[in-house]
DNA sequence: AATTTTCGTTTCAATAATTGAAATACTGTT
DNA sequence: AACAGTATTTCAATTATTGAAACGAAAATT
């Protein structure tokens, strides 16, 4: 491992959970010694992409990464599309939904879109999907290859809710499944009265690249309209795989050629007055 | 010069203008040699901060950027209030604006919210603005360091117009005149036709963070609306530093405790519709 | 107010990694 | 098929990294 590796390390221990960080903390977690721990803070912090809290001392991420994200989005435009996509999904549904992304091996909501009705699952963007515990997890973890599969369910499963199914084989189960279907369903993972579905895109070698999912109150989701969201999970997200630039692996039960609109029922019908995107700031 | 300054200074080689880069592109210049720009590139490559096309080869920012743009916005949450800002001076002004961030020496667009009208300044995120011609690059140069000023002002100062300002000294008088004002104007800096008018924000330092501006065709600026589109841009600026949790520096004409608010004449006086936020994607 | 604990920062000699030139492998082109 | 332009790999000399322990400063406890 070399020296850049283990300053990299301490990228990933930031978090949406635990957005800022002690030194001392730091060192334990990535099993650094404490003097190491704060030469590579250093020198994050030289490059920007650390800063340090002149009051309390702890350590966060700092402004050169957003700058990098930016410059990141106009080379490869995922925000742009992604935001019509969730768009159409909201639209046609009225529900919150939400795409996903990995990096490093971690699942995280990358962009949310708020349902316009008032009891609506709240979820913030930049938080961890736990594999096992959500149907972004679990989607992905169905067209993931076996080695990433067996790593992450050989992790300690926390049981969010008492619903929240923690048995590695009945995952593995569950995701053969939504292999099939091309999109999963998780009731209550995460929290209780909470179903939702999901599908996959993925990269130009076939692997999955991130979710497209809808999360919405387990009053407002019949068994029927679970598998109707379903398909039309499923065929956006063939449309992000070609705005991806990836390539929908043969298991994905729907050929990018044949584009099916299925029928939503309940739609809000809402119109898009004029010029929307004025309200919106580009950033 | 550490080994991870070394790595991390070729983060600072990507940018809004050049995306993605050639290997031996970015050994030529940052001075290094070939094989330690590969060996750095693949460092970064693991923390996932770099990605290589494999088409091409080259190589571009990869999706753990945007992983901890969203980590850092959450724990710092400057796009939150920046969007209302923003939204509040396109409101009263019918104009385009956007805020500039600092990072590592160089400001960039950090967010853009455009104009009603179809006659518009197009401005993208996530590029540089030089700071000799540009009205957010001279209000940042009026309050920063001297250190800072001599040093971006000792490079070369390239004319993107006829009336592009080079002179050295004819810069610092300006930024002297916009010190006093707190707000700066250019016309036709790096383009003609177009003027600006920015303020400037602050850390709690005092120092200068960011800048918010104003961008409009230069038939819609009369002399007049200048000087009356600087002060409210002053006000919202005093408002971004305490957002920011910053400190208005005493050379700022205005404190902090007398919020000000300028009339705007021929303001459109839009009305916002109901539930607009719905239409705007969490990211 | 004095003491203890905790945390961040600096020091330093032993150690293990980095280094760049040159050789090699790879890709696309003439 | 030879060429040109890149991206990788190799290898021994060098140089920076390393972690334990000391230090200083701030916060918590007595």
């Amino acid at each position: 491992m070399t020296t850049i590796d283990k300053a990299l390390t301490l990228l990933a221990c930031f978090s949406s959970e635990a957005p800022s960080r002690k030194l001392t903390e730091l060192a334990h977690e990535s099993g650094m010694s404490k003097a190491g721990v704060f030469r590579y803070l250093s020198g994050l912090t030289n490059a920007g992409l650390v800063e340090q809290d002149p009051e309390t001392r702890q350590y966060r991420l700092g402004a050169e990464v957003i700058r990098l994200a930016q410059v990141r989005d106009n080379s490869f435009p995922i925000r742009k599309w992604m935001r019509t996509l969730l768009a159409q999904i909201t639209d046609r549904t009225g529900e919150t939904c939400h795409a996903g992304l990995v990096s490093q091996g971690r699942l995280f909501t990358y962009m949310v879109n708020d349902s316009p009705k008032s009891l609506q699952v709240r979820i913030d963007p930049g938080i961890n999907l736990p594999y096992h515990a959500t149907a972004s997890g679990q989607i992905f973890l169905a067209f993931a290859s076996d080695e990433f599969v067996d790593a992450q369910l050989s992790t300690n499963l926390s049981a969010y809710t008492d619903t929240t199914v923690t048995d590695p084989d009945r995952i593995r189960d569950r995701c053969l499944t939504f292999r099939q279907q091309g999109y999963s369903m998780s009731e209550g993972g995460v929290e209780t009265d909470v179903i939702s579905v999901a599908s996959a895109f993925f990269d130009a070698m076939g692997q999955p690249a991130g979710t497209i999912a809808i999360q919405a109150p387990a009053v407002r989701m019949p068994a029927e309209m679970i598998s109707t969201y379903g398909l039309l999970l499923r065929q956006i997200a063939v449309m992000a795989t070609r705005h991806y630039g990836g390539e929908v692996p043969g298991q994905f039960p729907i050929s990018p050629e044949v584009p099916i609109s299925p029928e939503v029922p309940n739609s809000p019908g809402r119109t898009l007055s004029g010029n929307t995107e004025n309200e919106v700031a580009k950033c």
